[in-house]
RNA sequence: GCCACCGUAGCUCAGCCGGUAGAGCGGCGGUUUUGUAAACCGCAGGUCGGGAGUUCGAGCCUCUCCGGUGGCUCCA
């Protein structure tokens, strides 16, 4: 921030016209103002002002205060003046701030006129002339002494107090507490990852020093790699791992528009100016990608809330229409993660979300709507490949007050769950949500990582103006639902190879769901003399991912590579096979190896992938021709 | 963002006290034509992550930037 103080006899100013079409109106008595004897602080906010506006008010109030001792003004104006930077904040940041000084201001003795942010304004000044009638100060934001002081928002948060519980199916509830790093007053008897996410929630308990396996098998598998050439977090997906993310992402959309959703698509960055998102954004300054479009400052999306939202808002919606889902699939929601805090594919810059919101008229409807979608989520995991509940922890973020309104909701939750869940209850509700599920994934290295998510939100209808009309033609605002079905596709995929690394701990063949597997089917010819007859047998495997091994390695050798890339149907053609029409196939889900005719393989695979999308083997199905895409 | 560790051939890694770079796999050429997790021989392949510095000389020491991992903070 930038102020030039002016110690003057006079400072008149009148309004002309809007500067900023975000500007707001003004009432007559704000559109001229005068003072005498007064200290007037021309004042730019820079950019490097918007992650901290609270802090850089107070800085610049001291400053005001200071320097107005010095010159021992009683009076004070604040006049907001571009031209003092080159690196200006954006309106939104820089009018938050000049409200804030404004605020502060007004609580000291001085006498103030502030003059309106966003307008073109004539002015005369008249400075005094005395040795300190001029002065310019640069002030920059929060030092590490000043960001001690928390903002408003923060210092809530930090009011904010936590219990911990375990509910049981049956609704008993057990209050946990801390005991020497150790989570208490549960018996986590036959809940071993239950235990694990608590701690992990309630003591940030961080076991495992090890990079997570699925970082190496994303890349040994040519599933997915870094991108050097990119900013962090910001990952390549090979052609295999292309497959499978195409095929959740395509997984999840039927499911969702099945359940009744409508699938919209909003676009990936918005204005910060726009009126019905500042409210929003200011709370969380530091977390977008800022992109410079050729006539604005936008920021990337970090999730599909406000293109719904913003729909939602001019939509005509009558209370008989509810509920109402929107969907969309983000390719990308964009996070500014901080740099440690990115994990591979659990936790990215940007990433795929799928996102859900629905309208409900009252928070009966809301409640009865979101079992419904619980359903669905549940259906879709267990029909991924996930086993339904025993692969997740669920993680429930209630206030005191819905809790204790709601007790038979929650326990209804918790009995349909059928194991014992751990809630977090808040004394009074600081986010928008009253109500929160998670459904979470317990690593190898002992890490949580949310998949499935859906929220009771009581404020954004109001925030963003979605109205829908009741019986008596009354606008009303609804409860808005967020669901994430299955999470970040990028995390479905995460939790999929930590599964698999579990396997390989307890020596079983790990491997992908078959629906995801991006080969299902390999032939191996035992010597070139049969590479004929596997020619044939390709066209017999059309509508399944099969391919041919045709380097004309050892036999060995190409099985070991069918086995390296987690093959489920690994089918050798011999003399023997040629003459019998049958093949010699490993079945990796069973280690078995067992003769069957292509057609059993057929409808082994059928039955595997049954109601899962399928896309064809995007790779040269020779393997001759086809290149590695890493070492 | 802070602290720590790491970055050498496409991949996985070795490289001593600072003296000018090595293996296996993969690729290419040849021999072999194989019955269920790596046949054999040969060849090519390197700004030692980028930049700056110290030094007669830097993969090795120093600074800085980039990338990765772990911890902290964070996760709307």
């Amino acid at each position: 921030m930038r102020v030039l103080f002016l110690h003057c006899d006079l400072l008149e100013y009148e309004v002309r016209e809007k500067a900023l079409p975000s500007a707001e109106d003004l009432p007559p008595e704000k559109r001229r103002g005068r003072i005498e004897d007064a200290l007037v602080c021309f004042i730019s906010a820079e950019h490097e002002d918007e992650g901290d506006p609270e802090g850089i008010a107070r800085e610049a109030v001291r400053n005001i205060e200071d320097v107005a001792q010095q010159v021992k003004a009683t009076r004070v104006a604040i006049y907001p003046y571009a031209h003092l930077s080159s690196s200006l904040a954006s309106s939104g940041p820089a009018k938050r701030i000049f409200g804030l000084i404004e605020e502060r201001l007004g609580k000291t003795q001085f006498e103030v006129l502030a003059s309106p942010f966003g307008y073109y304004k004539s002015f005369t000044v008249r400075v005094k002339g005395h040795p300190l009638s001029e002065l310019s100060r640069e002030i920059h934001p929060a030092g590490a002494a000043a960001r001690e002081e928390a903002s408003e928002a923060v210092k809530a948060e930090q009011k904010l107090v936590s219990e911990w519980f375990i509910v049981e199916p049956s609704g008993a509830l057990h209050p946990l507490r801390l005991d020497g790093g150790m989570v208490a007053g549960f018996d986590f008897a036959g809940h071993e990852n239950l235990r694990k996410f608590a701690s992990y929630e309630m003591a940030k308990s961080r076991e495992a020093k090890e990079e997570p396996p699925h970082a190496r098998l994303m890349r040994e598998l040519e599933l997915v790699d870094y991108e050097p050439g990119s900013d962090p977090g910001n990952l390549r997906f090979y052609a295999k791992g292309r497959l499978v993310k195409g095929l959740l992402e395509e997984f999840v959309t039927r499911r969702m528009i099945e359940y009744g959703a409508m699938e919209v698509e909003s676009p990936v960055m918005y204005d910060f100016e726009h009126p019905a998102l500042q409210s929003y954004l200011n709370r969380f300054p530091a977390r977008q990608y800022i992109v410079q479009t050729p006539n604005k400052k936008a920021f990337l999306r970090f999730s599909a809330c406000f293109g719904q939202f913003l729909i939602a808002h001019d939509m005509v919606i009558s209370y008989k229409q509810l509920p109402l889902s929107l969907y969309e699939l983000t390719r990308y929601s964009f996070r500014a993660e901080q740099r440690g805090e990115l994990a591979a594919l659990r936790r990215l810059r940007a990433f795929t979300m799928p996102d859900c919101h629905a309208l409900c008229a009252d928070l009966g409807q809301a409640k009865e709507q979101l079992m419904v979608r619980f359903e669905v989520a549940w259906k879709l995991l267990e029909d991924t490949g996930f086993r339904m509940p025993e692969d997740f922890e669920v993680g429930m973020r209630v206030t005191k007050e819905f809790y204790e309104g709601n007790m038979e909701f929650v326990n209804a939750y918790a009995r349909r769950w059928g194991r014992p869940l751990l809630m977090e209850q808040w004394s009074h509700q600081f986010f928008y949500y009253v109500f929160k599920y998670e459904w979470n994934f317990v690593d190898a290295n002992l890490k949580a990582a949310a998949l499935t998510t859906d929220q009771i939100d009581t404020e954004n209808a109001k925030r963003f103006g979605i109205t829908y009309t009741d019986a008596e033609g009354k606008e009303r605002h609804p409860y808005i639902l967020h669901l994430s079905p299955s999470g970040a596709i990028e995390r479905v995929m995460y939790a999929l190879l930590e599964k698999a690394a579990f396997d390989i701990d307890a020596g079983t063949p790990p491997m992908l769901p078959t629906w995801l597997a991006p080969v299902q089917v390999r032939l191996i010819p035992v010597s070139k003399d049969q590479l004929p007859h596997c020619e044939k047998l390709l066209a017999e495997f059309s509508g399944v991912r099969a391919d041919l091994d045709d380097l004309g390695d050892s036999l060995n050798k190409s099985v070991r590579r069918a086995e390296k890339e987690w093959i489920p149907y690994i089918a050798v053609v011999g003399k023997k096979e040629v003459e019998s029409g049958s093949l010699t196939v490993r079945v990796r889900s069973t280690k078995e190896q067992k003769s069957m005719r292509p057609a059993e393989v057929m409808e082994n695979i059928a039955r595997d992938t049954e109601g899962r999308p399928f896309r064809p083997l995007p790779l040269p199905i020779r393997l001759s021709k086809r290149p590695t895409f890493r070492g």
